[in-house]
RNA sequence: GCCGGGGUAGCUCAGUUGGUAGAGCAGGGGACUGAAAAUCCCCGUGUGGGCAGUUCAAUCCUGUCCCCCGGCA
C-alpha cells in the first residue's frame, strides 16, 4: 500500500462512517445501536483496545457485545507490540473495503483522534524504518542528552525542531529516525505532501462536557474492578512484567501495575487511575474540538445519530 | 492541663536575617504527520488561622485566643 506509484488507478477508498469523542461517553453503545438499524460492522478506532491482555481496562465491547454485530480490530495485539497510526488505518481500511463489499457499512468506533485522521486524511508517505534505527537512536540520547539531540536535529531540519519543544523526545527521536534511515529531513517529507487517504467518511461525536463526563469516568473504574481488571492487570504482569512495553501505557493498567508491584496503595492507584483518565478525556476533547467537521450528540442520544447518519449515507451515496 | 511541633494556593509543602510569597500535584487552556490512553507547551492574588501590639513597614518579632499533630499527665 505504501508504493502507490504503480499505474494501475487506485480503487476509491471505502466509505466509513465514524464515532468518535473522549472516553467513556458511550460510543461503543451507540456504534452497536447504528450497527444493528444500519446493517454496519464495527472497526475498532482505539490505540489501547487493540491489546490482548486488557479487554476490561481498556473498555473493549464484552464478548456477549460483540456477538451482536461483528467487530474487528479488537484485542489481538500482544502487550510488547505497537501499531502506528499509519499501520492501523491501513488495516481499518482494508477490512473498511471487506466490510463493504459484503454490503454492509463499516463503523469506526474510537477515541484516538490522531488513528481517525490518519486513516481519512491521510498521512506523509515515509517508508518503514527499520527498528535497529530507533535503538541506536536512544541510546545515543541516554549518553549524550536529550538536549544534544534536539540540536543536533536543528542542525538537520531546523524547520521542524523549531516548530516542537525541546523536551519533546518522541517527536526529536521520531525525526532524527526518519532523518538518518532516509536520508531526507522530516520537514522534507512533510513538505511532500499528504499520501492519499485510505477512508471516506464522516464523523459524528459522541461527548459530554468534561465535568458531567467526571462520574460516569469514577463509576466506570469501579465497574471495571468488579469485573476483574486487577486479575487482567496480574495475569499480564505475567506474561510480560517489563512496564516499559508499549501495551503498558493504556491508563488503569499501568497504576493497577504499580499497585500490584507494591510501588503505590489502592487507593492511590485508584485516584490517579481517574485523574489520568479524566486528563485523558480533556486531551480527547482538546483534539476533536479542533475538527469543525464533526457533528456532536449526547450519550444516548440514538435517534440524532441514527438521523445524522442516514443522512451521511445518503450525502455519500 | 502541661511540654514540644505546626496552622501559607483545592491538596502536600517550601521560603522570606521584617520590605505583602513559590514549587509539585490537582484544575484550566493549547499543540499534535508512523509508540497518540503517547509525547509536550502555556497559565499561580492566596483575608499567609483570628485579634491586638512593636515598627516607616509584619506572613516573618511579641502577646493572646482558636484549631491540628506528637509526647507527658
Amino acid at each position: 500500500m505504501s508504493k502507490s506509484s504503480k499505474a494501475e488507478p487506485r480503487p476509491s477508498p471505502p466509505f466509513v462512517l465514524c464515532l468518535a469523542g473522549p472516553t467513556g461517553a458511550g460510543k461503543s453503545a451507540a456504534a452497536l445501536y447504528l450497527a444493528e438499524k444500519l446493517g454496519g460492522e464495527i472497526v475498532n478506532a482505539d490505540s489501547r483496545q487493540l491489546y490482548a491482555d486488557f479487554p476490561i481496562i481498556t473498555a473493549q465491547p464484552s464478548p456477549e457485545e460483540q456477538k451482536l454485530c461483528p467487530h474487528h480490530l479488537y484485542g489481538f495485539l500482544p502487550t510488547e507490540a505497537k501499531l502506528s497510526a499509519a499501520r492501523w488505518a491501513e488495516m481499518a481500511a482494508s477490512k473498511a473495503m471487506a466490510i463493504a463489499a459484503g454490503g454492509r457499512l463499516p463503523l469506526m468506533v474510537g477515541g484516538t483522534g490522531f488513528y481517525l485522521r490518519a486513516l481519512l486524511t491521510g498521512m506523509a508517505e515515509i517508508p518503514d524504518i527499520a527498528p535497529e534505527v530507533g535503538t541506536s537512536l536512544a541510546e545515543e540520547c541516554r549518553a549524550e542528552g536529550l538536549t544534544a539531540m534536539h540540536a543536533r536535529l536543528a542542525g538537520v531540519d531546523p524547520e521542524y525542531a523549531a516548530r516542537i519543544h525541546a523536551h519533546d523526545r518522541q517527536r526529536i527521536m521520531r525525526a532524527l529516525e526518519v532523518w538518518r534511515a532516509t536520508g531526507h529531513s522530516f520537514s522534507w517529507w512533510h513538505a511532500r505532501g499528504l499520501g492519499p487517504a485510505p477512508a471516506a467518511g464522516v464523523v459524528l461525536g459522541v461527548g459530554l462536557p468534561l465535568d458531567e463526563l467526571t462520574p460516569r469516568l469514577d463509576a466506570r473504574i469501579d465497574a471495571m474492578l468488579e469485573a476483574g481488571a486487577m486479575d487482567e492487570a496480574r495475569l499480564a504482569m505475567q506474561k510480560s512484567p517489563d512496564p516499559a512495553m508499549p501495551g503498558w501505557s493504556g491508563i488503569g493498567c499501568r497504576e493497577l501495575l504499580a499497585f500490584l508491584r507494591e510501588e503505590i496503595s489502592f487507593d492511590e492507584a485508584r485516584l490517579l487511575w481517574l485523574r489520568n483518565t479524566r486528563a485523558y478525556a480533556k486531551r480527547q476533547w482538546t483534539w476533536f474540538k479542533a475538527d469543525k467537521t464533526i457533528q456532536w450528540f449526547v450519550p444516548g442520544d440514538f435517534d440524532g445519530l441514527l438521523a445524522a447518519a442516514r443522512e451521511a449515507l445518503i450525502r455519500n451515496g
